[in-house]
DNA sequence: GGGTGCATGTAATGGGTTACATGATTCT
DNA sequence: AGAATCATGTAACCCATTACATGCACCC
């Protein structure tokens, strides 16, 4: 809803362009499907917030433009206004772990090695991110606070890497010990026939 | 759904009680509310995860107590076999944040120190938990898994209020920046008189 | 007397994803 | 020939929170 409004300060865009900008700035603490981008911009469009025109391209369909009207920024900045609550995060991860017991750690020793790659491959992307995307309209005002985001995602995934290689150290010892109790399970099984 | 025959193999209990422990345990990274725990237990039984037997108070209501099944234990193995994906979180505090052009540093300022507030409670509250609570069951096989889980948390906590000092830093500049220019503002509009 | 805790449950509501439909062009 | 990209939109569906209903007991 409100990140519509947000991204529509900063150019006129179409529907479609709005989902791919979200994918490449802040998809990554905030994302919206198509289901939701245009039957909102419809929405909005009735509220006054936005106004729309038709663009004829050829050989592609057609393009709806929006743009932001001043009611529309009205209520971005009160919705700016208003106090984030902090959302109750849901972490498959965490909790697989937490029932890890149940299960051999070998299991999860792969689910931590998915997770900390993929914290590799996101801080990365962020901290090209912030010399390319970001240095590229650096004269844009609102570039600072891009990049208080994107640090917030470096730091995180920082931080995911170094508890992933802790986790990891700790999971492979209790391997180690599984690993030997089976054998010693497997030795008993040969002795006792 | 899942979360609720894990916390079923450490003991048998009530829809209530489940939920206690949730917030108690789990509810850093995982939340169930009233109104999906007591549905799912009624389905779990319906599928055979769970049994129910009804144990009269006086002067409370009557309480149903859950015990797992072999059935439902299967089903939590093999839920756990499944690889966790990657949750798309939605973080309002960064959404707002990166459009906090639109708005005076104060707000965001203000924003900022709240949350990191809030990390600092929940990091204490963490290791706190990982002595009295973790340490108090240390024979259960789940502890180490536990503290894996909770250690995630706060590496993550200090993660964050190390960006939120820094983040405190710039955005104080700016706010210095606007006043700044509001104050000339003021000047040229008593010169212009 | 009124609030809080115990305890279970249902219904309304809202938010969001996925899948589908359409149709031309361009790439492999 | 078939897949992918551009582009918009709707409908079905799932999941989850919130609010409500009930009722006893205990504490202030």
């Amino acid at each position: 809803m409100e990140v519509l409004l947000g991204l529509l300060t900063i150019e006129p865009m179409s529907g479609y362009d709005l989902g791919l900008t979200i994918r490449g700035s802040v998809g990554h603490f905030w994302n919206e499907s198509y289901g939701q981008i245009y039957p909102n911009l419809k929405k909005m469009a009735g509220d006054g917030f936005v106004t729309a025109k038709t663009e004829r391209q050829k050989g592609k369909p057609d393009r709806r433009i929006y743009s932001i009207t001043k009611k529309g920024r009205e209520r971005l900045t009160e919705w700016l206004a208003v106090p984030p609550q902090a959302e109750i995060p849901r972490n498959e991860l965490l909790l697989k772990l937490f029932f890890g017991e149940q299960v051999p750690a070998e299991i999860l020793i792969g689910y931590v090695e998915r997770t900390a790659e993929e914290s590799r491959t996101l801080l990365e992307l962020l901290e090209r991110g912030v010399r390319e995307e970001i240095d590229k309209n650096r004269h844009y005002p609102g570039a600072p606070y891009w990049r208080m985001a994107a640090h917030f995602g470096q730091m995180e995934m920082k931080a995911h890497l170094r508890w992933a290689e802790k986790t990891l150290a700790e999971l492979n010892k209790i391997a180690r010990k599984q690993r030997k109790s089976s054998e010693t399970r497997q030795e008993k099984r040969h002795a006792g026939r």
